[in-house]
DNA sequence: TGCATATATAAGTAAATCATTATATATTAA
DNA sequence: TTAATATATAATGATTTACTTATATATGCA
């Protein structure tokens, strides 16, 4: 039998690193776009350093992955992470967040950094 | 339009509570069964206050209910809650838990108390 | 090369979380 | 009524979390 279940601890963990509204918002955000560190910065009015400390959660469990491009750094979701369709799962039940990267465009806040 | 979708800030609530091994395993359990605190006393091999406060947090947000039933309290899942269709939708992806309910059958803990 | 920008990381701190111990309340049975 | 059982709640303390500020690193451009 094909185990596709995802372990209760493991489930908790993943969970509880959703349960934040900033990192889930990212992680709905990036269901659909690569988003880069200074796009977070904007969209979520936090620090920088706030920012990066959320990605590096996400990062650190693997349910995204980040990719340099020139001065900026990409984040994605790792569809290669076992997590994967639990967590694609938990986001298909969120609304869409793609007013957030609107207002950014209206600011020309997207255009600028990335 | 009918607006399904949970809010971002109330679905970050839920997963945090969600995010946590007890209260995962206690919502994957009540999906099937009723159960009361001795129980979950026992399949946990927690101290009744911690069962009792980890109830209460998920009561606090409407997700399970209680009913006393003589010297017991049950407690089962609130499916009038607006966050029911999105819990049921996370503990979906759960294996099941059945395992420990039998395990307390055959101790006999089950019947003693409930 | 030197400066500006984008990002990561480290250190410190306040608040939240989860367990424990102690106690209160409600029910049942003697 | 008294004792036992089931549960809730309050108070305390240790750990974790999520900010902040300060600093380090890497890239791009003048």
């Amino acid at each position: 039998m094909i185990r596709t279940d995802i372990e209760m601890e493991k489930a908790a963990m993943i969970l509880k690193l959703l349960g934040d509204k900033t990192r889930l918002t990212m992680m709905k955000l990036l269901e659909n776009h690569d988003c880069c560190v200074c796009e977070f910065v904007e969209i979520f009015q936090a620090s920088q350093p706030s920012i990066s400390q959320h990605l590096r959660k996400l990062r650190d469990v693997g349910i995204v992955k980040e990719e340099r491009r020139g001065q900026w750094i990409f984040y994605s979701i790792n569809q290669n992470s076992e997590y994967f369709p639990f967590v694609q799962q938990v986001l298909l039940q969120l609304p869409e967040q793609e007013d957030k990267l609107k207002e950014l465009e209206a600011k020309g806040t997207r255009v600028t950094c990335c």
